[in-house]
DNA sequence: TATTAGATATGATAATTATCATAACATTGA
DNA sequence: TCAATGTTATGATAATTATCATATCTAATA
């Protein structure tokens, strides 16, 4: 972890998201003022579940994991986040402690703000509150609807699924370095670490997966996305 | 269904919440000149998955199912909803249309208003933004918390937790009717419906509980709450 | 009231998944 | 550089769960 110089602002930031577009000048020097950057390595831990939330955080750049601790120092992962995402907002307005904690899958930098200053720009800019309360069920409603589909799914299917879902909704290639291991894998999709491995295994003889190291190719993306569907 | 003439307002409604407290009298009366309430007979939809939110809902009494539809014609049940539950409140700041149906598991009666009325609310009224939001929040927490749960119990487990959920939390008593059929109690905790029925005989025999028709009666509460919590 | 569809019930069997054991390999820190 | 630890890998076996078959009971309806 190491905070980081500012060179930026939010008011020309690439990664500002629409929901900033409904703060004025005035408003973004608000939140900029006290804004801090920090960089997270992956496997750093960035928020932990019981812990206080003071700040706001916001995903810049990188990729972390949102998980919780569940039976027997098993942790579940309930979703991935990627750059522009504000992974703080779960449980920050119903929770005075995370619900969640976050932790760096790669290299990720975190813009941090005054949580009290979120909530004031919420109470005073009504257009503001409703983009915030939009994503926020959006992103909700994106856990609830990936949890319920992989829960009706065999082995097959959820590995099928994550694959697809890493090669499609994340890196938008057929050949990516998986941010997961294999044990976190089935954290994210509720199955044991060597069935992950042997159905990944079971994938590369197929021929429908090539596995170096980390890096996943898809080879033979029909039959991957059939077996996401019936397995 | 039926449209009930209204003897009520929202200012004096014992089944007003919190959340509410952040309007004043002309705000509610603002909802309340609109407002219609409709009685729902068991088993009937309130509200389809797919269709346009049009109007907010309250469930002011009864119990409700919210689920989804899964895969080979299965629904998944996402939660129950008590009385006084901002039903439609998932996914109406998200979303067009419904993500989830709702169908009544008991007599319900919902008010009905405007949705656009409340979005306006939440814009105008800083505080009652704050309390909307949070009150979101907290349901989807619950909603994660209790998936998240369950997905890491077994069946028996599942089936402990479930009726200590009726016992403690719906019903806050030992004996009570299961409002759900051994079918969608299997579609809520992610088992057969074969499974389900086998389960509760096996508890019946295990004299942990007592059946009659629909009445459960928990006997050995001690015993439910250690299978849920190892099972 | 008779009929039909759905719910509850139980058993036998098959399919799926987890657990346990063991080994090779990689990575990290002393 | 060498332990030590964790990750990936695979096989054998046990445990769990689903499926299929069949029967009874219940509730709705013509």
């Amino acid at each position: 972890m190491e905070i980081m110089g500012l060179k930026s602002s939010c008011k020309n930031c690439p990664y500002k998201t629409l929901v900033f577009d409904a703060l004025d000048n005035e408003e973004l020097d608000f939140i900029d003022n006290s804004r801090k950057e920090i960089l997270y390595k992956r496997g750093e831990v960035i928020a932990e579940e019981g812990n206080l939330i003071k700040e706001f955080l916001y995903l810049k750049t990188g990729l972390l994991k949102v998980y919780r601790k569940g039976r027997g120092n098993k942790n579940q992962i309930i979703r991935i986040a990627g750059a522009s995402d504000f992974v703080s907002l779960l449980s920050m307005f119903s929770n005075e402690k995370y619900k969640y904690s976050l932790s760096a899958l790669e290299d990720t930098v975190v813009c941090v703000v005054d949580a009290e200053k979120i909530k004031n720009l919420v109470k005073t800019n009504g257009e503001f509150a409703l983009d915030v309360i939009g994503r926020m069920s959006y992103t909700y409603d994106e856990i609830i609807d990936s949890t319920y589909r992989i829960r009706q799914k065999q082995l097959r299917g959820r590995i099928a699924h994550i694959l697809l879902y890493f090669s499609k909704t994340v890196y938008k290639k057929k050949r990516f370095e998986l941010p997961l291991s294999r044990r976190e894998i089935a954290e994210l999709i509720n199955m044991t670490t060597e069935n992950v491995i042997r159905i990944l295994s079971e994938f590369r003889k197929d021929k429908i997966i090539q596995i170096e190291k980390k890096t996943i190719i898809i080879i033979d993306k029909g039959r991957l996305e059939k077996i996401n569907k019936t397995g």
